[in-house]
RNA sequence: AUCGACAACCUUAG
């Protein structure tokens, strides 16, 4: 079974999902019992292709064959209805959930509050936010990196750097995806050398940029008209190991064709093409 | 009172 499941899970991953389902009939063919595993992966497979209609079905051919549902079977059935901005559904599978003696854990809180954050639905985020204590799950750094980066998104950012506070008072360590949002919320109000700030302090912290940082970082300066800055960060980019991909090209060639040099942006065009990235 | 191996959450351009 777990070699079948972790194919699956490979033509999941590659939103291949008739060639998953293909795999589940031809498994059970062979006499293999799905388990717990090849439905959560399934489910999930199928939420993250925005797949309602396949989750259910999965989700009910679980329940048919008196498989029961644990905490990341439903976990991913409220990404299924969160992908399709079905939220009330995802919160009486939430109420479901504790009925069936399967508590929610602090994932399943991140999942939901993803999908409300995705849609703009802060005010929905942030209730859960604080209900999700009440059942026992402590918010995790991907938690508040979550409402960190929905609430930049909304422009919040008063609410945002209150967060961020709160984070610092908790004591909850910032990670790379922390400072990338904060440096990307800091960017999208054109704060600049706040950002840069904060690369230096994550690089005190020992955290290693990554191309998240230097793509953000790019755009904005491009996006400014700063061409020469956004030029040098691209070039540093292969010093410190990150090489400079796909988004950090198109930022930077968006930035000079505002300038109305061609020529230098063909030179980008040339110079991408030669390290094997193709323009899209 | 679990041999081991498989499943769920966060950030970048357009």
């Amino acid at each position: 079974e777990v070699t079948y499941n972790t194919i699956i899970h490979g033509f999941c991953l590659a939103g291949k999902m008739e060639d998953a389902l293909s795999l589940l009939d031809k498994m059970e063919a062979n006499g293999c019992y799905p388990n717990i595993t090849t439905y959560t992966t399934l489910i999930d497979g199928f939420a993250k292709s925005r797949d309602l209609v396949g989750a259910s079905e999965i989700w009910n051919e679980m329940i048919s064959v008196g498989c029961r549902p644990n905490v990341v079977a439903y976990t991913c059935m409220i990404d299924a209805f969160c992908s399709n901005s079905m939220f009330n559904q995802a919160y009486d599978l939430l109420g479901t959930m504790e009925r069936d003696k399967c508590s929610p854990n602090t994932v399943t809180f991140n999942v939901f509050i993803k999908g409300l954050c995705a849609k703009g639905r802060l005010d929905w985020a942030m209730e859960l936010f604080d209900e999700m204590e009440k059942h026992g799950c402590t918010p995790n750094v991907t938690t508040y990196n979550e409402m960190l980066d929905g609430l930049f998104k909304v422009g919040n950012n008063r609410n945002a750097f209150e967060l961020v506070t709160a984070m610092e008072q908790r004591g909850i360590k910032f990670n790379l995806v922390t400072y990338n949002t904060i440096i990307h919320g800091l960017c999208t109000c054109d704060k600049l050398e706040e950002a840069l700030k904060l690369v230096g302090r994550m690089v005190i912290e020992g955290i290693k940029p990554d191309r998240f940082t230097f793509n953000t970082l790019i755009h904005s300066y491009s996006k400014q008209g700063k061409v020469e800055s956004a030029t040098r960060l691209l070039e540093s980019m292969s010093k410190v190991g990150s090489h400079a991909d796909i988004v950090a090209y198109t930022s930077l060639i968006c930035g000079i064709t505002e300038q109305n040099d061609l020529e230098a942006a063909s030179v980008y065009i040339h110079r991408m093409i030669s390290e094997g990235i193709f323009p899209n």
